[in-house]
DNA sequence: ATAATATTTGTGCATTTGTTCATATATTCA
DNA sequence: TGAATATATGAACAAATGCACAAATATTAT
């Protein structure tokens, strides 16, 4: 053994929710539909319609974006409008795709 | 269909780019890993001790996030350190803390 | 050279994941 | 009411994932 050092300080559950919360993003239909939502709602056959992906598929990944609180749901009429749940998530996202083009 | 409104640009490629450096982050004992070089590099055997993870799976892990550029390594006699690759990962794991403690 | 320490790599396996398909529920319209 | 549209849900299944275990490689010390 060798090194010495600070860690970044963290207890083992919030690493378990902050890994939950990555997991969230990154699938790249779920990302892809995070994104579809930067800008505001969006209805569940629009979000379909931007991912290609069938509109069970997108069901699926959006009950577990909200299950994991990454955003939030309203209802009106037959559609159901999804949205992002705050603005942690706008900045992950943001902060991913500087990243990624460097 | 119904709604409108633009969504965050981003072509395909990039999308997955950006899935797969989320992935990276996505489970528990890597971040944890990354956590623990947040400060500063970190030989493997030190990281298998913070993570109490095997030695084994701490290398498999770090593999993965020299593959995926999120770490670098350096050797040094018998120990190869191992240190994050840039501040975007800082940055990062620490936006995503601040969102999980609110 | 041999032993000890540090790290890597390959394989196998149980678990998780994302999707499709079929079906169910909810809301609006005729 | 019944048909049409929008969404949700459950089951099944292939693919990917993370780990343990064993074996290989590399470096240092004796």
């Amino acid at each position: 053994m060798a090194g010495q050092g600070k860690d970044l300080q963290a207890d083992a559950e919030e690493v378990v929710i902050l890994a939950e919360l990555f997991h969230q993003m990154a699938d790249p239909t779920r990302l892809l539909l995070l994104m579809s939502m930067f800008y505001g709602e969006k209805c569940v056959c629009e979000l379909a319609e931007k991912t290609d992906v069938s509109v069970s598929a997108v069901s699926h990944q959006l009950r577990s974006l909200r299950t994991a609180r990454l955003v939030r749901s309203r209802k009106k009429g037959r559609h159901v409008f999804y949205m992002l749940d705050d603005d942690h998530v706008k900045d992950l996202v943001s902060k991913g795709l500087e990243h990624v083009r460097e």
